[in-house]
DNA sequence: GGAATTAGGACTATTCTAGTCCTGTATGGT
DNA sequence: ACCATACAGGACTAGAATAGTCCTAATTCC
């Protein structure tokens, strides 16, 4: 399918919610509790998201995890890259270059390229700060969207 | 991840192969011999397709496929969406709505179906014509607007 | 009639995923 | 100092998904 494992959309989800407080220290207990998710795995997914320099832990009593960046210097792609350890891509060539057998002889390799990239663009283009909001504005597809669009 | 399957990613070579003779009608064991993947494989990925009507299968002796439409007329959103069985969606609400149990209180999901559209839109923007040519048109990242030719 | 070729599944080995749990380390409070 | 709280980093497991094969029709050409 194309589409994030579930722990990764979880992990935006988390991101989103950390970024509503971004100035506080969050346990993984009190998010667990408030995005309903088991705590054990709400913390697998922020130790995750600290591997990936997104989250600074602070260890010990009262301590937690805060955002490194503020909210919109922190986008989509930065979540999704963090949570999967690789960068975004919808071909195994994209992301693990070496891993398919038929690379080197692929003659579509070179378009799906300029589709990741398109692709990439759009999560690149979604900042913390906007999925805090309630859904109401707009993500920019207009530079996105080719000219055709009309028929979707 | 966020990737295709692999047959998904084979789906879309097997169609750029053949939008290059778009008028011919083309067997499994020809494929399978020019894009170097198993025939039983191949064969399989043929048939969910032609379930997919994005070919027209001709059974018996002499049989295969063809394109059901021009190359220019099919979008790499058609392709996926064919060999998945569902729309393109990152998250599972957007492919199967239900199917998470998060989906009432999820505070994410309004934005995430604009994101869901963005990239729905990279991929309808491309066609198997496009893709069918080699990859000349650099990408050009800092404005996200996959190339396309004029008009179609 | 016989050879080609697709239709539609059943089946299987392997890999991936989600989720849990355990042991260690750092920190704050008393 | 002590201890409770939290993160760090893995190991582990059950279950699901994936890739690929193979078998038995049904169709069509010659």
């Amino acid at each position: 399918m194309l589409r994030m494992s579930k722990l990764t959309d979880y992990g935006t989800v988390v991101m989103t919610y950390l970024a509503r407080e971004p100035d506080r220290v969050h346990n993984a207990a009190e998010v667990a509790s408030n995005i309903h998710v088991p705590q054990a795995t709400v913390s697998k997914i922020l130790k995750v998201l600290a591997r990936g320099n997104l989250l600074t832990p602070q260890r010990g009593a009262k301590g937690g995890y805060s955002l490194s960046r503020q909210p919109a210097e922190i986008t989509m792609a930065d979540v999704i890259d963090a949570m999967e350890g690789k960068p975004v891509g919808l071909t195994e060539c994209a992301s693990s270059p070496g891993a398919c057998v038929q690379e080197s002889s692929c003659s579509v390799r070179g378009n799906w390229q300029r589709i990741n990239d398109a692709v990439r663009g759009a999560l690149a283009g979604v900042t913390l700060e906007e999925m805090a909001q309630p859904a109401v504005q707009p993500v920019d597809t207009s530079r996105l969207r080719p000219s055709r669009q009309a028929a979707a």
